[in-house]
DNA sequence: TTCTATATATATCAATTTGATATATAGAAT
DNA sequence: ATTCTATATATCAAATTGATATATATAGAA
């Protein structure tokens, strides 16, 4: 065992929930869950028939119509296997962010561009987290119902805080680049 | 052009400040930037041949005994190749916290299991955040000898500004789990 | 002096993952 | 009728990681 793929183990998560299909679990990878983790269709699909061969997950026929369909379950075995990853400390918590990148580079590109790169950055940021605002009342309200909500909770007051904490650093950042800017 | 490999523009970001091997940038990818981005020997070498191979960098032996040791430099061409790339707005802004994932699932492992990972955090961001502010303190003291060091102070004071959000956080998030576990 | 551990240094490769694309049906709106 | 968007599966080249192999240099301990 020991050695788990990351993708296994998200989808063995998100179906520990509820029964999903493929394209279910991109949805949600690009909503509730993009914030601190993503997946292409390009390593779900190969890992759900992957699940299945090795009777972690099962596959069943979901067509109402003349659609493909499949919708995947969780088994006995990968509940098993999902909570000894559970258990296992987490091995990677990291930030990509090239926005930082570039601004680490800036002195090649000059203070105008550094600030420009700021200001996009912020703009994104002002953009998604009222969307995180709006996830943690809806939460709130829906916290007794079911008792995964809680958790989902936590990770959304984890985005809000560290997005509050973006938007004072780049107003810092802008402040001390626009100083430097004006002795010059 | 357009199409940029970020590695190619990490190299050059890289070089346009400093002659490096590849072992060098390695270093400095695990040290200074290993917060906000990061890249293996097994895209760095295979980066830097093909750097020259378009003219983009310049390969020179910089052996000085038995060993081997090849220095690259950025050529007038790489420089160019780099500042377009600079101007060019940020594409990628992505956490992929693999603390938060299974957080995320945290209803499946329990209250207590939830705790745990939250205190690993913590631990780590604890011990990681005095290198922060540590590198701070020298950026602020040889501000002025290179006009590369704001840029570079930037982004410690990202770091630190983020690093301190998540330990307010996982007070937080422990208090609300806490509350719940005593309540059953 | 020799041994040992660590640092310097390049290089490669299987396995994983992304990003893009192809294909096709369903439903809603114009 | 037609067009747009959403649902749904699937594949693949290209990028990247993580691990490993190889070899020399250096500093300190035995």
């Amino acid at each position: 065992m020991a050695i788990e793929k990351k993708i296994d183990c998200v989808l063995l998560g998100l179906l520990s929930h509820e029964d999903l299909t493929g394209y279910e679990i991109k949805k949600r990878m690009d909503t509730s869950l993009k914030y601190f983790w993503g997946a292409s269709y390009g390593s779900i699909y190969p890992a759900l028939g992957n699940l299945v061969d090795r009777g972690l997950a099962e596959k069943r026929d979901g067509a109402e119509n003349k659609r493909n369909k499949f919708v995947y379950s969780i088994t006995e075995a990968g509940r098993g296997y999902l909570k000894e990853w559970l258990q296992a400390p987490a091995e990677r918590d990291e930030l990509r962010y090239e926005t930082l990148l570039k601004l680490f580079f800036g002195n090649e590109g000059g203070v105008q561009q550094a600030i420009a790169h700021i200001d996009a950055f912020q703009k994104k940021i002002e953009k998604e987290l009222p969307y995180l605002v709006k996830a943690e009342d809806t939460l709130k309200k829906v916290i007794d119902i079911d008792d995964a909500h809680q958790y989902y909770l936590l990770t959304v007051e984890f985005g809000i805080k560290t997005y509050r904490a973006y938007l004072e650093w780049c107003e810092e950042a802008k402040a001390m680049l626009g100083k430097e800017d004006k002795q010059k």
